[in-house]
DNA sequence: GTCTATACCGAGATAGAC
DNA sequence: GTCTATCTCGGTATAGAC
């Protein structure tokens, strides 16, 4: 049994624990975790099977235990794998001491720049969080959501007080609302469509700072 | 069996049929679909059972198909019901002939004004669509969001046209940003929490002409 | 590391009495 | 309109041979 458990650790979420031991076996568990993902992604994680997934790998549902011990161990490493990588990019972004207008257009395209590399965690985590939430191994998944709120949160407020952002509108609510336009996005991206994500990324920092209004504007209440 | 069976009509959504039927009758129906609608949006579709309905009901799940012929027949009715509504209010603003921006802010406030009336039922939308859209039976699911997507989109060109919308940003791309927006909030909304429907559709209306941005634009494209 | 074989359970649904 | 009883299926997971 090579099955590595989820256990606590310092860093926003547990996984990818002993990730460190690598080799042809930790290569071999990843390409099931990825394929796996995408069978979740496709048609959710209770609808697919352990049969399913074990068939595409080619091999047979017992073998699957060989290297993991449940269908949530699977897709607990799928879920840990994305949330690593988004917080540590956001946490570059805000190491940069830019003004929170740029720093807040970096995380949007950090957000938008996801969307390709992690497409299958983003959909799984879109449609399943509500059911895997239930579960206490995915309880880190709320801590790192609120992580990832007080960052933004925090660069929407110091641009309000630096005057670069209006002052009327609720910093938390915009927050989500970024944050939701960002992720949602991945029921309709489509790899090789007519935006590339840093396109998207560019549409919505246009409307998202200046709006779709043309000319004056309407309502200056700040 | 008092069951109602899913069939074409003319209208975006087949549901609802027969509804002219009134008496008690309906109305225990209506009262287990809500019942329903409440588990399905709590715990997901798949993961709620007849038998999690029934109890609730305070009858046996073999009583439950007396009324429904199965579990689609029941998230079925949940779903056509809030489409059937959304739509005929859309078509209600939409035939007032007012100016592109006033018709668009009034179809965000009745997006948000649904968060409240239809909650449960979006919540399943969002989480399950994903998976019910498999089915045959639901293929008219698709059909409503086409047809409603033809709505925002021609407004959003009309306002372009009208040289009220900036002409830099893609009208489909627009709408399905302004919808994800929308329809997401139900993950966090609670009734009587800070902000009611109304205020959440003023604050983003007011992000979404305006921008977020304090001052002169920063970037006029058109 | 994969296979065969199977245990075990809980799901949706049905039949017929009341 | 509800209950009792039950069928059938397909799911996750396990044990041990190879």
């Amino acid at each position: 049994m090579t099955t590595r458990k989820s256990s606590g650790s310092t860093t926003a979420t547990p996984a990818k624990r002993q990730r460190a031991t690598s080799g042809s076996a930790s290569e071999r568990r990843d390409h099931l975790v990825k394929l796996a993902a995408e069978i979740f992604a496709r048609k959710g994680f209770q609808a697919t099977t352990v049969r399913e997934i074990a068939t595409e790998a080619g091999i047979l549902s017992g073998s699957l235990y060989h290297h993991f011990d449940s269908k949530e161990t699977i897709v607990d490493e799928v879920l840990s794998t994305f949330l690593d990588d988004l917080i540590a990019r956001y946490r570059a972004a805000l190491e940069s001491g830019s003004d929170p207008r740029t720093v807040l257009s970096e995380m949007v395209r950090i957000g938008f720049g996801t969307l390709e590399p992690h497409r299958a965690a983003i959909t799984v985590m879109q449609n399943d969080w509500n059911y895997l939430r239930q579960f206490e191994r995915f309880n880190y998944l709320v801590k790192a959501e609120d992580e990832v709120e007080q960052m933004w949160v925090t660069q929407i407020k110091a641009g309000q007080a630096a005057g670069q952002f209006r002052t009327d509108v609720d910093p938390k609510l915009t927050y989500r609302m970024i944050r939701d336009t960002i992720w949602v996005a991945v029921r309709w991206f489509r790899p090789g469509g007519r935006l590339n994500p840093a396109g998207l990324a560019e549409h919505y920092i246009t409307v998202l700072f200046d709006g779709l209004a043309t000319g004056e504007r309407t309502s200056q209440r700040a």
